[in-house]
DNA sequence: GTCCTCCTTGACGTTGACGTAAACGTAAAG
DNA sequence: CTTTACGTTTACGTCAACGTCAAGGAGGAC
């Protein structure tokens, strides 16, 4: 792995200020296990790696995943993939994950679709009235 | 309203089984005030509206929306339009709402984008291993 | 009648995702 | 050296979204 030891770091609160969650939070994602960030001595050191991953909570907290199932997600993408086992594995999950993210995006468009109309119908309205 | 008293109506089992929940919580949705259904004496009588308040309540949770954000969104749909300031509120939301939802495609897009170009390296290193 | 089944209203329990407070370590600033 | 600003662990609190009894009503089947 190319991770330099001279690499940039943060602290917990700059990595909480950053995101906007608070420190506690980010221990929290700690204690599940969906980051696990470098001490030196006692202290925490959050690196680019660890940002990444915190993005990828957040965005699939976004998305309403709840975290055990983020932590899978994120996971997946450090997952041993030498044998080739190992990497139908990964393929299979990836497939499960794009059939979730599909039905979620039809839902999506679902969702839009319908607002487009109801404000079509609320415009017309309003055209009514005026 | 064209809600003719002697359209199909279906009981809390009924609709629960249909939707694939439990009957506590379809009552949970009636205790947060998202489905209001009619009493026949003391049980409960669900409609073809009941059941389309179910239907997007369930959507919004797959979108991963919380209960009470739901109920102002599905009663947007039902909230006054009479008058010009009402109809000019209910654009407003409509307009909070999409902005909302476009970010969640966002999201959504990417995390599909990322997943295939993960996949396309997964098969190009079982490629390499064959 | 009396089962049986489905319904009802409480009310307490649980799980996830943190908030919050206590009690303490540490390292630079004055 | 003490203060101040962070950091640490441990632990209990909270809120949402239900689950899970408990205790009982109402109407058909027999």
């Amino acid at each position: 792995m190319p991770t330099r030891a001279d690499e940039q770091t943060w602290t917990i609160a700059q990595v909480a200020e950053e995101f906007g969650i608070t420190h506690r939070t980010v221990r929290h994602y700690e204690d599940l296990g969906l980051i696990s960030p470098e001490r030196h001595g006692t202290k925490r050191l959050y690196r680019r790696r660890d940002r990444t991953r915190l993005q990828l909570i957040l965005r699939g907290k976004r998305l309403g995943f709840p975290l055990d199932q983020i932590r899978t997600i994120i996971d997946l993408y450090d997952a041993p993939r030498g044998k080739r086992s190992q990497l139908q594995y990964v393929l299979d999950q990836i497939d499960d994950r794009r059939t979730d993210l599909e039905q979620r995006r039809r839902d999506l468009d679902d969702a839009l679709t319908e607002l487009d109309r109801f404000e079509d119908r609320c415009r017309e309205d309003l055209a009514r009235i005026t």
